[in-house]
DNA sequence: TCAATGAATGACTGGCAGTCAGTTGTAACG
DNA sequence: CGTTACAACTGACTGCCAGTCATTCATTGA
């Protein structure tokens, strides 16, 4: 009896054409700006129907952004997947974070927004745990990295891995944040261009992190860049 | 003719009253959940009133969390008018900062939430250069701090500085943000004290903004604490 | 006592999130 | 094929709230 396996293709197909539909709305007015209404229309359905799949605006908004912390997950998995060494694959990561930044802008503008108490208090209790479980996803997977160079002796034996995990993301997220909100504003009064300081930022925590030993091997074998 | 001069100090008062009332439900409520018929009772004024003072909701949020920026301000030249050095006085800089997040936590969570796009674009122009003013007052204070650093011989010279209070800045005000979104579900579900995390990252930080010599002369006399 | 001025009011409007009584389409059954 | 059952879907409606504006009120100066 395939009707059953039907209408469930049917109904996982129409939650995804109204994450889509509110994807492009949420991506051109932000959360606040969007409306329901707008979204429906779009997804070519009446505003009830969207209730039926999603229980509130800030639901569906988490929705759409947990689309993106898969595909920053995946490409993290990826990226890592070919270096050998730990330090080596944290480098990759980085620039992967950044590539996906410059690429999915505004997937980021709504990861990072979504990080809003405000926020998460007006959402239901399962997507507030499959939020959660996505982000420790993340989380482990940079922790376990940074755990591994040590172990490898590239990275300091003092530091705590998940302290440095912290960090790292901490000051790079907030970095990129400050860029997206208005790199020209920076630019034009203080004469300061953050792309490079965030370059620049990441390598002096990367270079901060790591042993001596590690730091005097990489000045033999330069990267390629 | 000093009538003048008390319609102007009773417009003031008034000013300020609505700010006393409207922190007061922000404090509680937050920015979304907040009404103006609250902060008008509040005020004990009509909400017509409220918008003789203030031109929208957003508007009156930045008016209250620009105090905030404002005894942050004071707070940051009181702590570092003591110091001999640059480095002491950055030490202090942090210190106060961590102080004003745990002292003033609704403060703060103003302050970090309203560096968000969305709330900026709803808000007047004239308070957009007035926060943008008072956020370069302390963007210049901590630049100028570092630079100093960087003369008196204990910040690396090959540092931007800049960069650097970009970077301090964003990674401190980063973490913090973290712990009050929810430093108890990080510490059960991962078993991290992000306090601690925070202390750690900032003396990582510290740390690695000096030069060998600051670091050395600091080993031979140990701060207090 | 009486305008004139400006401050304060609160009923009202428009817009939107979320609901729910009713409609439609489809499958299963006799 | 007619009928019932049921799930999916609809959109008019409710309640809430930011922001407005015609009106009221209080003060001042003549």
């Amino acid at each position: 009896m395939g009707i059953q396996e039907r209408k469930e293709r049917e109904k996982t197909q129409r939650r995804d054409d109204i994450l889509n539909a509110a994807q492009e709305v949420f991506f051109e007015k932000g959360l606040q700006n969007a409306t329901m209404d707008e979204i429906a229309e779009k997804a070519e359905l009446s505003k009830g129907t969207i209730y039926l799949y999603y229980r509130s605006k800030e639901d569906l908004y988490l929705a759409v952004m947990m689309r993106g912390m898969e595909l920053l997950y995946t490409m993290f998995a990826q990226a890592t997947g070919k270096q050998r060494s730990a330090v080596e694959a944290l480098r990759a990561l980085a620039d992967v974070y950044t590539q996906f930044f410059h690429e999915h802008r505004s997937l980021f503008r709504m990861l990072h927004f979504s990080q809003t108490p405000q926020l998460h208090k007006q959402v239901s209790e399962e997507m507030r745990t499959a939020c959660s479980i996505q982000n420790m996803k993340i989380w482990n997977f940079v922790q376990e990295l940074i755990a591994r160079g040590i172990e490898e002796g590239d990275i300091r034996r003092d530091l705590n891995p998940i302290a440095v995990a912290v960090l790292l993301w901490s000051a790079t997220t907030s970095i990129m944040s400050r860029i997206d909100y208005g790199a020209e504003y920076w630019k034009s009064t203080m004469n300061v261009d953050l792309d490079t300081v965030l370059r620049q930022s990441l390598e002096f925590l990367l270079d901060a992190l790591m042993t001596p030993h590690a730091r005097e091997q990489l000045r033999q074998q330069p990267s390629i860049s």
